[in-house]
DNA sequence: ACACCGATTATCT
DNA sequence: GATAATCGGTGTA
């Protein structure tokens, strides 16, 4: 068994949020809460590239009370709100000023039995798809209160999982773009290739 | 004050 | 598999 490692915090303030979205793939989210702690195995993800991105809620500078924390430093967490109903689960990456983050749009199960005894305290193996931003928030119980926190500080972290091999994984568009032009056509969504992603 | 944005579930075929 | 029904926060004016 090895055993998963923490994702040191320079690899969120790496420039490159394409390769950073890209190399979450297969990686181990682990989501702790009173005494409860549940994971996922990252499998779908996308790069949303700051100002020069009309895609990305940052899109020209553009600098809300919503959108300032992702002007912070890499390795912080934006939460917000879809639909009214969904929080969908992002990180910032690259440094402070710099608005790119990743958006987490699918994770896989994680056995129980295939974790070392540092996560069975408290660990709840939850069941079905979680393949949908909105899914896995609800799955993990990620909402508004973790938006701005720190990953690997607070509540939320990121494994290195070398427990899980990773085969081949697939680029597309982004979902849920259309209103960012040719911007929508950018290869910046990544997904496991035996993973069924809710959208095509 | 108002237009805009999108993920999931239920219900149908 | 396809379609319809659903909400509330945000940004701009």
């Amino acid at each position: 068994m090895i055993e998963p490692v923490l994702i040191e915090d320079e690899f969120f303030l790496g420039s490159d949020v394409v390769s950073i979205a890209k190399s979450l793939i297969g990686n181990l989210l682990v989501v702790k809460g009173g005494n409860e702690v549940r994971a996922g195995i990252i499998a779908e993800t996308e790069a949303y590239a700051g100002e020069y991105d009309k895609a990305s809620h940052a899109y020209g500078g553009r600098k809300t009370q919503r959108t300032e924390v992702l002007y912070l430093s890499g390795g912080h967490v934006y939460v917000y709100l879809c639909y009214g109903i969904h929080h969908l689960f992002n990180i910032v990456t690259n440094q402070i000023g710099v608005p790119h983050a990743v958006l987490v749009r699918g994770i896989l199960p994680v056995d129980k039995k295939n974790l070392t005894h540092s996560f069975s305290a408290g660990f709840v193996q939850w069941k079905g798809l979680a393949n949908g931003p909105g899914k896995i928030s609800r799955k993990l119980g990620i909402g508004a209160h973790h938006n701005k926190s720190m990953v690997n500080r607070g509540q939320i972290h990121l494994y290195h999982y070398p427990g899980f091999k990773l085969k081949e994984i697939v680029i597309s568009s982004r979902v849920g773009v259309d209103y960012a032009g040719e911007d929508a056509m950018l290869p910046y969504r990544f997904y496991l290739k035996n993973y069924k992603p809710a959208k095509k």
